[in-house]
DNA sequence: GTGTTTATGATAGTATTACTATTATATTTG
DNA sequence: CAAATATAATAGTAATACTATCATAAACAC
């Protein structure tokens, strides 16, 4: 199997932690961590010890944490784009290829080798209940200007296009699609702790739940 | 003019600040404050020395300041269901009444007179901001628990019974409300923040287009 | 009006966090 | 082999989120 790489906006580390053992041992640890312990409990001291390295060394590869949360959000667009890449060509209908969008992005994940060190399942727990935590902070606006968004916004940008093939004259296909990113993340976090704001249920059903809601609410609206 | 207070969840305070001055002062200051410095960059410390109080009287309001903030997007929620059941009456269509509710909803925010010690339109803003955290901690299923979400649920509830009056066959009422709900909060900050991920622009029409978005996406979904 | 409860203020202290700094020791590279 | 670089080890700092104690002032009960 082809060993993959993403090529990241390098404002987001200080220095590439896919190209060292050490730099490896930090991503796939706090993927481990954040998932297990939640992004406010996972600190640099905790990382370190359980890498057996130094909060220094830490430090060396990532400015603080919330670099490193913006790092695996960062990964896990550029992947969920690649794979709609994978799933898509440009020879099928509009319509083909947004519905497979809509799939790539609600289906349950799963461990993906061509990524060793990337534990894909538990980054997808991670973004479903840490990904507003990215861009909801008083640094907003000097991460937006380094570009640190590049993925979700690429991402946003390729689905709303999609839409647009499908419907030139629907005013809203941002709005829509950044929409419909986040609550695909926000059912699935409710249906777990707050069931009665959704309809979707926990067990294996919820995924599909999930589907044909966003489904339904996105063609209805480009459709109408 | 009647001066109204609201009866929320006794497990979001330790005291209720309704009903003393220094109560009345935290509440204001820290909706001024939050609103200025953010949530993470606020803390009791700060808050006490500009009440010019102290920080250990404080505590014996709010247990911490998660739940003053539990406490501030309860009172803004129970605000807004306030405010959508004086708009409405039971005789109206259903679809008039998910009119008017997803109006007040969306809405440009105005200081209400009725709660004086109350800045709706900076309490506005800490919502926009801020209302993602307090339920994307490790405490979500404690504080759900306690009741302490009531005035979201609650709300909630009651637009998606509106939608149900509409059509009864529609499968995700609750799944689609909480998403609008969210959904305005998010397409609002986005036309700040993050403009490519919304069609939102940030003057004055943003409320008018968040709300026509909204407006469409809703009942084109249950409509069809 | 005295005594008692209750609210607040003043002050101190603790463990943890999010860093920064320095120096020593490996490891890689030229 | 020398020089550069990466990492480890250790220490230190300011801020945070509390907890605890005691004094005083206001309110309220009789």
């Amino acid at each position: 199997m082809a060993v993959l790489s993403f090529q990241l906006n390098n404002h987001l580390f200080v220095r590439d932690p896919q190209h060292t053992q050490l730099g490896q041992n930090i991503i796939s640890k706090s993927v481990e961590m954040i998932d297990r312990l939640g992004f406010e409990q996972f600190t640099f001291k905790k990382l370190a010890e359980e890498i057996e390295s130094t909060e220094a060394s830490v430090y060396r590869y990532f400015e603080n944490k919330h670099r490193l949360l913006l790092y695996l959000v960062a990964w896990y667009w550029s992947w969920i784009e690649y794979r709609i890449d994978l799933a898509t060509n440009a020879s099928q209908p509009a319509e083909e290829r947004l519905k497979t969008a809509i799939d790539v992005i609600v289906e349950e994940k799963k461990f993906d080798p061509s990524f060793a060190f990337v534990d894909e399942v538990a980054l997808h727990r991670i973004v479903v209940s840490e990904l507003d935590k990215t861009y909801l902070t008083k640094w907003v606006d000097k991460d937006n200007q380094e570009g640190l968004f590049g993925g979700f916004k690429s991402l946003c940008k390729k689905i709303a296009g999609i839409v647009t093939e499908i419907n030139p004259k629907y005013p809203y296909p941002n709005s829509l699609i950044s929409t419909v990113l986040l609550a695909a993340k926000q059912q699935a976090f409710f249906s777990v702790h707050l069931p009665s704001l959704t309809n979707v249920s926990q067990d294996t059903n919820g995924a599909e739940q999930i589907h044909s809601f966003i489904k339904r609410l996105v063609f209805d609206t480009i459709k109408s």
